[in-house]
DNA sequence: CCAGACGTTGTT
DNA sequence: GTCTGG
DNA sequence: CCAGACGTTGTT
DNA sequence: GTCTGG
């Protein structure tokens, strides 16, 4: 699956190899992206531009009554894309690209015990990982309420290395359908299943544990790791 | 009809 | 909003 | 994904 | 155990 992942690309390599005018000024290096912050997006302009956004990670539909409930939509199953409620009309009309230059992955070794890896491209390029958008505006808010656009990532079902430490993927989208991937109405819900790829060509690490404290954000969190496996905290062991 | 869900991951 | 379950 | 809370009354 | 927050 996909619930962490990094951003620390360059904007000006992020601004040419996803084809961007500009890069939003907010935008910093990252290495621990965690739900509910705000993530870079890749949508099209009303005049057909890229444009790269901050949106909080964590779906949140538009009918929701609370913003709650989008902690629990960061991932959203390729499987089940057109039947889920929440996702259905998303995919159909708010398609996005997430820019990330790696992500993280958590292998269960045991009750609790967990050891994170790093995930990238063998040949350092970002990956573009499939999302999904939703505009959401608190319909218990005052006149004012702000409009929050929030995403969510796709996944699929793990292959190759990845599948030694876990089951489902981020789904990504190569380049030559990014852009059919972003227009609002291409409705082919086939062709657009077949835009989503398991990413190719990873290179994987295992990591400090470090990164599993989501406010630990720094290059720390992709050095290699040799030490022991680390066991999650609250709980004894059996 | 109304009420309640609407999601994914994991179960070494 | 839309669907499933009761 | 992991970490951390999980509650009310009443108020030095 | 389950949910929210980051």
């Amino acid at each position: 699956m996909c619930g962490r992942f990094t951003l620390s690309t360059s904007p000006e390599l992020l601004a040419a190899f996803f084809e961007l005018e500009s890069v939003p000024a907010a935008l910093t290096t990252r290495y621990n992206i965690a739900p509910t912050q705000r993530v870079s997006a890749l949508r099209l302009t009303h005049e057909g531009r890229h444009r790269l956004s901050l949106l909080r990670w964590g779906l949140i539909p538009h009918w929701a009554k609370e913003m709650s409930i989008g902690a629990r939509m960061l991932n959203a199953r390729r499987e089940t894309l057109t039947e889920k409620p929440a996702y259905r009309e998303a995919f159909r009309r708010r398609r996005c690209l997430i820019p990330a230059s790696g992500f993280y992955e958590w292998a269960k070794r045991g009750p609790n015990v967990r050891q994170p890896y790093y995930v990238a491209s063998s040949d350092g390029h970002p990956l573009a990982l499939a999302g999904l958008w939703e505009r959401w505006k608190d319909p218990a808010g005052p006149a004012d309420t702000p409009i929050i656009d929030s995403c969510t990532i796709i996944t699929t079902p793990a292959e190759g290395c990845l599948a030694t430490i876990h089951h489902r993927a981020p789904a990504v989208v190569p380049a030559s359908a990014w852009s059919t991937w972003l227009q609002r109405d291409f409705n082919d819900s086939d062709a657009l299943e077949g835009m989503l790829e398991h990413p190719a060509g990873l290179e994987m690490v295992a990591v400090n544990p470090r990164v599993n404290n989501a406010s630990h954000d720094d290059a720390d969190c992709i050095r290699p790791w040799t030490g022991e496996v680390q066991r999650l905290p609250g709980l004894e062991e059996p």
